[in-house]
DNA sequence: TCGATATATTGACGCGCGTCGATGCGAAAT
DNA sequence: ATTTCGCATCGACGCGCGTCAATATATCGA
């Protein structure tokens, strides 16, 4: 704080001292966490392309949409469904991603941030 | 694709082959650049504490809330103001900032990412 | 003008992440 | 059982970012 001079009593304000964080510090990591899954354009791209789909989707449908390898594709898959943006489906030999229905919740959790509750 | 099997012309389907992608790879980037600038809690935490002040804070006023160090802060502020959300403004040799008023219109944008438009 | 204070910038460091090739694993087909 | 195919995992590489100390810049007061 730079709001009392050294050997004085009198203080100086620059500013009105804050009320104390309505997000606590795990709150602030876990909001960013999610931000930061979403934070790459190739995972924009998974969520937006299974929005307008509407249904599953084979993970190798997104392999040709994204242009990257295949590893790097299971790699985002798995980051989504970690954070519960999406669903993991088995079909066969197949694996089937949808959208978590809870995704549009979490994802509005988000914008809370930057409105007083 | 993985639809067609070689020397023959059967056609095995894995799933419906994706349309074409609703967001371009510059929206899909320019998305993403949004979702960084708030993937970490030291900015998701400035955001927050704009939002509930609802006024203008001066700059040393997040140096004690967040723990970190001047540059760091400034580092921070700077990011948030470059992307649109905060607004700067100098009073004498004091910093203020607040929340930009498009900061809302911004956010929400990245929620329909995964709604269909 | 000179010193004090507030903020921005610079340079450097370490860590995490996106990316890929190689490999492993499981399921289906022959 | 063996092969084939789809996907996950591993290991490695390079790049970007958060962080800080040091320094620069700017503004105010004496």
């Amino acid at each position: 704080m730079r709001n009392r001079v050294a050997g004085s009593l009198e203080l100086i304000e620059c500013c009105r001292p804050l009320g104390a964080a309505t997000l606590s510090d795990d709150e602030a990591e876990a909001t960013a966490a999610l931000f930061r899954v979403l934070a790459d354009p190739a995972r924009v791209t998974i969520v937006n392309l299974l929005a307008t789909s509407g249904e599953a989707v084979c993970a190798c449908e997104f392999e040709p949409a994204l242009r990257l390898s295949q590893p790097t594709v299971s790699h985002h898959l798995k980051k989504l469904t970690e954070a519960g943006l999406l669903e993991r489906e088995q079909r066969g030999k197949w694996a089937y991603f949808s959208l978590n229905p809870e995704a549009n919740s979490q994802l509005e959790r988000l914008v809370r941030i930057s409105e007083v509750v």
